[in-house]
DNA sequence: TATTAGCACTCCAAATCGATGAGTGCTAAC
DNA sequence: GTTAGCACTCATCGATTTGGAGTGCTAATA
């Protein structure tokens, strides 16, 4: 990479937070006014030339002011990411109700978060592929009715009709569900394996069909929540507020992307696979993957409960976003979301 | 009200449906080439200024063509209303696969719908108040930890992790559920009031204080689902596709009260509750409650899983939306909504 | 050699102007 | 009652103009 001097460095660095407040293109003359750095419009006209030589900004048209390009922006959140280490963030309590509900909490969160920064946001529920069984219940409702209900670890729920021809009398029942729970408690949803389903079914024995679908239902019930990752979001309209994103076009694109979610997801589940470590991640326009977010810029932080249980929480903005803002909030968040939930 | 001599009326219907083809301010020359009555422009232009005085069309701006106004189309839609009960529709069947769960049948629903009329559609799953508690079951998770789950009348299931700081054994926990089920069982939300939760506490006896708090929160647990009106919603940015309605401004509005659905779940409770018996409603404009839907149209039908168990399907679109497909498709999926449900 | 003042040049954005054409209302004739 | 004819209105579109912000270059300066 090539290195910049101080001053260089300096002015780049005041033509992307003049930008980051006015979303205009900022001239020469605007920085040679308000920067400590007394030189005149000339001088940083000439040093704008070179930075704009080495791609780290660009003029929209001839005889325009500069904006940052994405490489631009790079550098200044890096330089962001690494004051942020030392620094003390002093941002005021985000207010979070405490509520019983996961799916309550987090919904409260997004809309919290949205409201606070002005960008969209999202959120993930914790995946639970690596959570485990915690306990089993099945339980005769009607004749032809079973309902089984699984807790995972962290107390999530998950519960199930399951229709069956013939009544299964108590006896039976009971057996079962000593079954169900001693073979799968503490197991993981990627253990219960094809091999362990076929050797609980020789076990229950007689009942075998009956008990066949409804292991298979337990099974299924279980890994339901793997697939479907569960995605919460607020605030996606708030891309009107920045009208480089706003036109109908882009717009309409956009909160479709917000509305199906299938996409997020993905990029979700990219995110928490490559971490870094700080848990907080920056991509700026085409670092994106998301093919109508290239004009945006995507931040995201993983909360942790513990046992490589993940979530996570994102905000998506204009490039010009107040990444400072966003990173800071994002940071606090992601700590309090882990502590709240840890504790339920 | 006032009525149109025939001739009025077919005037008045050709405008209305010449504007709802092409969006466009509809001129007294093209009422005059494309329709039966051979009239002379000047002709069509005095009965159009008499239609006007009556309030059944208006001018954008003078020296335009005419559109319809609210009470246009409200004469519109009531005449297919009229029309509609002697016609047999022959829209293909809407292709819904049958799905396990209501979640998904109910998502899948709306995105078909949105798919196939090309406006915002909206979804409440069945409203459970007037539903009854069908099976109730509280198990011990781990000593500080019992589940409650609770199935009511349509096997929709309701579950809550209650947390209780002395264990409870086995009898008592088994003795507090044959309690509750004899005494919840065929009970509806409404039911379940302070007087019986009093009742149950006393017969409770001894665990009072524990068992309080387990009551409480299988009411609670009832409770949640008739406040919190689920609601799903699909195409809410097929909006950009009318013009009328994309501008910036309203765009934002139109879907922030998608996002947020609060409001979308007063209209629909509003409607559930003056239902005509047809089952299909139509909202022009200013009909609406909604304040961001004024320039909209709302065409709402109410699906019925007997025993009072209702939910409503929702189409909103530009006021010039085709309702006669809008509402043949609703009617349809109505029908065959309630019947897929019922089974399940 | 680095900095600066000055000036010509570029280009966008907003304002202005006129032409076009769709559509009306009115009047007078049929 | 219907129609032809005509003057008038008004939104839309394109072309033109203008103003201003900003650049790049050159020559002068420290």
């Amino acid at each position: 990479m090539d290195a910049l001097d101080e001053r260089k460095e300096k002015i780049l660095y005041a033509i992307i937070q003049n930008y980051l407040e006015t979303g205009e293109p900022v001239g020469s003359r605007t920085i040679s006014k308000n920067s400590e750095l007394n030189l005149s419009s000339a001088t940083i006209r000439n040093e704008m030339s070179d930075l704009e030589e080495l791609g780290y900004i660009v003029q929209p048209h001839t005889s325009a002011g500069r904006i940052p390009s994405d490489k631009g922006y790079r550098f200044y959140v890096d330089r962001l990411m690494a004051e942020k280490d030392q620094e003390v963030s002093d941002i005021k309590e985000l207010m979070i109700e405490k509520t019983e509900k996961m799916e309550k909490l987090l919904k409260q969160v997004v809309k919290v978060l949205a409201n606070n920064t002005q960008y969209a946001t999202m959120i993930s529920a914790p995946a639970l592929s690596k959570s485990s069984v915690k306990f089993v219940q099945l339980s005769a409702v009607d004749e032809h009715h079973i309902l089984s209900v699984v807790v995972m670890n962290g107390n999530l729920v998950k519960n199930k009709i399951i229709e069956v021809e013939k009544p299964l009398d108590n006896e039976n029942l009971l057996k079962l569900n000593m079954l169900l729970n001693t073979n799968l408690n503490g197991l993981t949803v990627s253990q219960i394996n094809l091999g362990l389903i076929t050797m609980l079914k020789e076990q229950a024995g007689i009942h075998e069909d009956i008990i066949a679908q409804v292991l298979n239902t337990v099974a299924e019930t279980i890994k339901d929540s793997d697939e479907g990752l569960e995605i919460y979001t607020s605030g996606a309209t708030n891309i009107f507020k920045y009208p480089e994103l706003a036109d109908s076009q882009k717009a309409s694109e956009f909160i479709s992307t917000f509305e199906e979610k299938e996409e997020l997801a993905s990029l979700i589940s990219d995110i928490e696979d490559g971490e870094t470590g700080t848990g907080i991640q920056v991509y700026i326009g085409d670092e994106s993957p998301i093919e109508t977010m290239k004009d945006c810029s995507v931040v995201t932080a993983t909360y942790d409960l513990g046992e490589g249980i993940k979530g996570t929480i994102g905000i998506i903005g204009p490039k010009r976003m107040d990444y400072k803002k966003v990173m800071d909030n994002l940071s606090q968040l992601k700590d309090q979301l882990g502590s709240i939930l840890k504790k339920e």
